[in-house]
DNA sequence: CGTCTTGTCTTGACGGATTCAAGACAAGAC
DNA sequence: GTCTTGTCTTGAATCCGTCAAGACAAGACG
């Protein structure tokens, strides 16, 4: 655990559902030398580690959050792209048992909601 | 509705699940002169007019089918990329009432099923 | 007809996000 | 004290998709 990867997942945990951009301006404030290749790295081996969970809804970039293990879906606005979590409303492991898998071997079911926030809403019909 | 986009509806249909460039390739066998721009532009129009439908698993480009309307979700291999159908398991529409949605008006609850094929599987365990 | 308008298509350049590749560096192993 | 290994920096490169400008074709309208 060096300080790069220290730093990257206190900035995880400070921000959740963040971009790549954003947590490399949030890690620069306290190690401003610190280089963008060293931030994908780092959260790879974090990914990877466990510690930290990427999500990547279609038309953003890749997202990454601190709360894993314990199978919480999300809700993302067509409009501004936000992203919120939402429980998963089934049980433990939600749909993880689709009616024919082909033969996979599932380990994750990943869902997302898609619709507009309460700010976009607002903002289309005044 | 012009040649371009036809023979691009007509590729969608043949192979679902396909990726642009494959798309690409696929059109240019009957129309060898389509600009990447055409196939692009007749993907969105088409996807705008609810003929195909578009799905953007995290690794993979943009990945089109012309299966719509039915509310099917997907398998996504881990190892290779390969998406497969799956039909929702829930019912019309499933997990379309999240616990919180924190004020979100939604339209679409899109489930990924993370694995492995069979063919992955059976090439890491010989 | 002849011209205008509109929308699609071609071409080529551009952009953002991520990865690749090479070397520098630091800390622990022996 | 040197070797080894893994991480970090730097900068280029790649991939996917979009932007922008002009060419072109077909229908509308006089
Ligand atoms: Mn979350
Ligand atoms: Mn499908
Ligand atoms: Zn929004
Ligand atoms: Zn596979």
């Amino acid at each position: 655990m060096t300080r790069p990867r220290l730093e990257v997942l206190a900035a995880v945990h400070d921000h959740p559902h963040a971009d790549t951009a954003t947590l490399l301006r949030v890690v620069r404030e306290p190690l401003p030398a610190v280089s963008h290749q060293a931030v994908y790295d780092s959260l790879h081996t974090l990914t990877d580690a466990g510690l930290v969970r990427a999500i990547q809804p279609a038309g953003s970039a890749t997202r990454y959050e601190a709360r894993v293990g314990d199978n919480h879906h999300h809700v993302v606005c067509r409009g501004c792209g936000v992203v919120a979590d939402v429980d998963c409303a089934v049980g433990e492991t939600p749909c993880l048992h689709p009616s024919d898998a082909h033969g996979f071997a599932l380990d994750e079911a990943e869902v997302v909601y898609w619709g507009r926030c309460p700010q976009c809403l607002a903002a289309t019909t005044p």
